[in-house]
DNA sequence: CGGCGGATGAACT
DNA sequence: GTTCATCCGCCGA
């Protein structure tokens, strides 16, 4: 990885960096083709105080030692039988996390559409979803780095929000006061985002400047 | 178009 | 056996 990424997700804290990830550009390079899309919601897992956060109060398992990687390490997980994406934040052994859970496709959208076999917002509005549109079926990409596997981000491509708005985490324990902190970051008006409503929904700018 | 319940499988206890 | 950082379709308004 590079050293500007790895700055980039160890720079200020989680719920900061998941607010800069908004707009940036997720590239998958697959075996098909290369598919990609504008990074649209993400939730932050703030480590071992997160109530919320799979390594809560140190937990660490196989499953979640990507957590504790370098900043930038790659952490799919499995959950009700799909997979979702995570990339770790802050130093080595530094538990925090970044939930991606929306993108906007850029390239390769007939293959995320053969993919899901759906088409619209549909496509990628959800993290199981945008993973079985990038067709990822696996974990094998665990503790690689962002950028030394087929997964990228890429920072010079980005588009800017027109505003973000902060919302409690989806699907988390209603349990304890960590759920509803407002973790979960959205471009403002984008159709790519989960529990969206049409009304809600800016089809002329998609929430970008 | 929003709310709700069932499907579903890996990982942990 | 229980627990999920989910998705989809059905049903009622």
């Amino acid at each position: 990885m590079t050293e500007q990424l790895r700055k980039f997700f160890s720079d200020g804290t989680t719920d900061e960096i998941a607010k800069k990830l908004l707009g940036k550009l997720l590239v998958y390079h697959s075996t098909a083709g290369v598919m990609s899309g504008y990074i649209t919601e993400t939730e932050a897992y703030l480590g071992v105080k997160d109530t919320t956060a799979h390594a809560f109060a140190g937990k660490r398992t196989p499953s979640n030692e990507p957590l504790y990687g370098v900043p930038g390490t790659v952490y799919i997980y499995s959950i009700h039988s799909r997979l979702c994406l995570d990339i770790a934040t802050q130093a080595k052994d530094i538990p925090e996390g970044i939930l991606i859970r929306g993108i906007q496709p850029v390239q390769g959208i007939e293959l995320m559409e053969q993919n899901r076999a759906k088409h619209g917002f549909d496509l990628t509005n959800g993290p199981g979803k945008l993973m079985e549109a990038l067709d990822i079926t696996d974990k094998q990409m665990n503790l690689l780095e962002f950028g030394d596997t087929k997964l990228d981000i890429d920072l010079a491509h980005s588009k800017t929000p027109e505003k973000i708005i902060s919302t409690g985490r989806i699907g988390v324990s209603t349990q304890g006061s960590w759920s509803e902190k407002p973790y979960r970051f959205i471009v403002a008006g984008n159709p790519y985002v989960s529990k969206v409503t049409k009304r809600d929904m800016n089809l002329t700018t998609y929430g970008w400047k």
